[in-house]
DNA sequence: TCCCCTCGACTTTTT
DNA sequence: GTCGAGGGGA
């Protein structure tokens, strides 16, 4: 197949000219150990191998101004061309629901590298997830015909920013080795701060404080820029306080939240700017996907990347000072106001970057004219927007309106539903091909219900994940503890998991003692085995936690780390422990333990493993089983199906109460986005749903249709005709599978689609990986098709043993809060041998005793 | 230390 | 209505 590349070896040639001014070799380290390795990578830093007559360049240049285009070009609309092509400068794209966004990106780079501007890792490309990401080197790949080893900084924000951190993590003030936190341990981390401070954790709640700490850090905030109002508003005004009290906590964990894998970089950056300029001098493109998504603190760490200074007066601009950067997004389809996203940062592109090229995109390839009409119209009802009209050139007459469909409740509709995906299913049409978009998640469950009952498969897209099932976050404490012995947040998980008789008390006192000294509870523990502090059993099970821990981090370097990984699960005795275990769970559990393990092996090293669970949090679905997808609105952005259920377009639910609530005019502009989002899903048809009764918190109440319902264009939308009366009972031609309700005395489970659900299920509610997925399983592949190896830079290991002297001297009076009064027979560091009054001679350590 | 019961929450969610 | 967390009692 030709695409072009055929003849642009642009991997292995080299470029052929002299170094020319502002060229030096960059000292920035080295792309990780692949790098090391292979030397090809290397050649790319600084050097630009944009102009000058080189072979790759001039052959690639005249490739583009041949009369024939690459083939990759071809096929692309004028706009999408112009886009493409646009290499110099900012550029701003506006790409509105299915205009060919991913196809613009992927070939704009594609090009970039077939004509020679840059080498692959020197093109930033950032995206929001990890789907994101992974199509998008997918579609590369294809496009120059091979996988896309060489494009390191192709990712989402954060594991950008981990990479940038891992290797400047020093300058942050932590170690390269640093952990990162999910939201589970931001909140126990922030409940025993708030503690610490004696702050009430009822009327302050941890989570709470998690979401604010985390909107600060969307917005680029640190504990000192923190408005005054904000940092009053919580914890009896200590707001301030609490935040730079986390901040410190992370650092002494060796831990980073997902803020601060965009902030730290930022704050690196700005503090050194001779840094920043050997990114510059890197990173040749920048390319931004769904940048009306981006938050202020993504916001500043690009326009901190992507910034160059302007040619002096008189001085042409040059591959040194022009901004290269390309965002494209849809202002429309803006639906992450609430976790920080900035419209306005897409609204403003030509005054942050002067001179931007705007390109829209408003020719559709994906719905029927009825659709986007229907889209459109609904839209156009919002203010502050920039703009666009999708249009097509389809104009078939065979193409369905927009249906508009009644029910009397959620059950009928869940029921309604389901009798129009079986009539579409026997008229050949694929599952996979249809959706269910739901506003909020609560609303899956009558569906899922439903599919049960029919046998109908389903699958349900973000719904729980495997890594928070209890036996994965245990054994991933291990395993961190293992590779980061400052985590104490996995120590404290697992010291006394499975149980060791190490309770509470034991705890706080590993606790303090760590605080006061500003050391790990690890090394603690190991200072505490060696004194009396703790009764002799407990001494036992710490010194055989410590001891175990220790050999493990011993084995860390020489061992496969999947057979460390199932050494460290025996010898702690966590799977004897469920293996005693009797409850139902068990078994599954231990299952999961066994896929955690196998999962593994995709990975280079425990720490790949590690860093690839706390960035990549969704696991892949099974394509291959054909399923209905049932998702929340949110999370089917970027996808399309041929038929879309929107059920739930009722007041209150849609647009939700809290959002108009909270958010105000704004607040409904978003939830009629997030409509938009829906609608512009559907390729052929879209059904919309609401119903008079929908049970809310547990009781019925009766509903209204959402006004969304009366902004659609009656030309394009149609009431569909209801094959049985409204709030009756189906009484419909077709489907076998409807008469539980007809036959009173027969239970669901004799119905033809329950015994179908039988025959092919393995699992009904969900599979090991905490997927839901309903009758036949909808297994992930995550350990044959799971993701690549991956690779940690930069390790480090620095150890903090600081011994401070002891303030004590010999023969002291001192009293201790257990043993009571005595006198210090010796000192030996930390630990004081001290004569008590009554409890005899005991080995105590300092930060228990005080002078007398 | 563990288990049971009560009480409260309850939009969307990536990383 | 359902689930999870936390408190209190055995």
């Amino acid at each position: 197949m030709s695409n072009g590349f055929d003849d642009i070896p642009f991997f292995d040639e080299e470029p052929a000219r002299a170094p020319g001014r502002g060229e030096r070799r960059a000292a920035v380290p080295a792309d990780g150990p692949a790098d090391a390795r292979d030397g090809r990578a290397r050649q790319d830093q600084g050097a630009a191998p944009a102009q000058g007559p080189s072979g790759l360049a001039a052959r690639a240049m005249a490739a583009r101004d041949r009369d024939r285009a690459p083939d990759y070009l071809s096929g692309l609309n004028p706009e999408q061309r112009l886009a493409v092509e646009t290499l110099d400068g900012p550029v701003l794209v506006l790409a509105g629901a299915g205009t060919g966004k991913t196809r613009v990106l992927t070939t704009r780079i594609a090009h970039i590298m077939a004509t020679g501007r840059a080498y692959p890792s020197q093109i930033l490309a950032v995206t929001f997830t990890n789907k994101a990401a992974r199509e998008m080197k997918e579609r590369i790949g294809v496009l120059v015909g091979g996988a896309v080893e060489g494009m390191p900084w192709l990712g989402t924000f954060h594991s950008i920013g981990v990479k940038l951190l891992r290797r400047h993590a020093e300058l942050a003030g932590i170690r390269s080795d640093f952990t990162i936190l999910d939201t589970d341990d931001v909140t126990r981390l922030i409940k025993q701060i708030l503690q610490a401070e004696s702050i009430d954790d009822k009327r302050w709640p941890a989570k709470q404080f998690a979401q604010l700490i985390d909107g600060w850090k969307n917005k680029g905030l640190t504990p000192a820029d923190i408005p005054e109002g904000d940092a009053r508003a919580f914890g009896n005004g200590k707001g301030r306080e609490l935040y730079a009290a986390y901040q410190a906590r992370l650092r002494t964990l060796n831990a980073c939240d997902f803020g601060d894998l965009l902030l730290h970089p930022i704050a690196i950056f700005r503090k050194h700017p001779d840094l920043l300029r050997e990114y510059h001098g890197r990173f040749r493109y920048i390319l931004v996907d769904e940048y009306q998504d981006t938050n202020t603190a993504q916001y500043m760490w690009l326009r901190l990347l992507a910034q160059r200074p302007s040619p002096a007066k008189g001085e042409p601009r040059t591959a040194d000072n022009t901004v290269n950067i390309c965002c494209v997004g849809d202002d429309d389809q803006s639906i992450y106001g609430w976790r920080g996203a900035e419209v306005d940062n897409i609204l403003r592109f030509d005054k942050d970057f002067p001179g931007a090229t705007v390109i829209k995109l408003e020719r559709n390839y994906r719905s029927t004219a009825h659709i986007l009409a229907t889209a459109g119209h609904l839209i156009a009802h919002n203010e502050g927007r920039l703009g666009k009209t999708l249009f097509t050139d389809r104009h078939d007459p065979e193409d369905q309106k927009v249906q508009v469909h009644a029910a009397w409740d959620s059950e009928e509709e869940a029921r309604a539903v389901g009798e129009e995906i079986e009539q579409l299913q026997r008229d050949k049409h694929l599952l996979n091909n249809m959706a269910i978009l739901v506003r909020a998640s609560f609303q899956m469950r009558e569906f899922e219900d439903r599919f049960v009952t029919l046998g109908l498969n389903y699958r349900v897209i973000g719904g729980p994940r495997f890594y928070e099932r209890m036996e994965i976050r245990d054994a991933m404490a291990y395993f961190r503890l293992v590779c980061q012995d400052a985590d104490d947040l996995a120590f404290e998980r697992i010291v006394n998991t499975p149980k060791r008789g190490l309770g509470d008390t034991t705890i706080r006192l590993l606790h303090d003692y760590a605080r006061a000294r500003d050391i790990p509870m690890l090394a603690a523990a190991a200072d505490i085995i060696e004194t009396d502090e703790v009764k002799a059993k407990a001494r036992k099970s710490l010194f055989d936690v410590v001891t175990m821990v220790r050999r493990w981090q011993g084995l860390l370097e020489n061992t496969p780390h999947t057979e460390l990984a199932e050494i460290i699960l025996e010898e702690s005795g966590y799977t004897d422990m469920w293996k005693v275990d009797k409850t139902a769970e068990a078994p599954g559990r231990l299952e999961n333990l066994k896929e955690l393990v196998r999962s593994m092996e995709a990975f280079e090293s425990m720490r790949g493993f590690l860093e690839h669970v706390s960035l990549v949090m969704d696991a892949e679905q099974n394509e291959n089983l054909d399923a209905v997808n049932i998702m929340t609105l949110h999370s089917a952005k970027g996808l399309e199906f041929e038929t879309v259920f929107l059920p739930g377009w009722e007041e209150g639910l849609f647009p939700h109460q809290r959002s108009l609530d909270e958010g105000g005019r704004s607040g409904l502009e978003e939830e009629r986005r997030l409509a938009y989002v829906g609608l512009t899903r559907a390729k052929r048809r879209c059904h919309l749903w609401f119903v008079s009764n929908r049970r809310i918190h547990g009781l019925w109440q009766s509903t209204i249709p959402s006004r969304f319902i009366e902004e659609l264009p009656v030309d394009h939308v149609e009431v569909a005709e209801m094959e049985q009366s409204y709030g009756g009972y189906g009484r419909g031609g077709y489907g076998q599978s409807r008469f539980d309700k007809q036959e009173p005395f027969q239970n669901t489970y004799a119905t033809p689609g329950w015994k179908r659900a039988q025959a092919n299920k393995t699992d009904a509610t969900r599979d090991n990986w905490g997927n839901r997925s309903g009758v036949a399983i909808d297994r992930i592949g995550y350990g044959e098709s799971g993701p690549k190896a991956r690779t940690i830079e930069g390790e480090l290991t620095v150890r903090s043993t600081v011994e401070t002297p002891s303030k004590f001297g010999i023969g002291d009076r001192v009293f201790h809060i257990k043993f009571g009064n005595g006198n210090i027979a010796g000192i030996e560091g930390n630990k004081l041998t001290i004569d008590f009054d009554r409890a005899g001679q005991k080995r105590v350590l300092d930060g228990f005793v005080e002078k007398v």
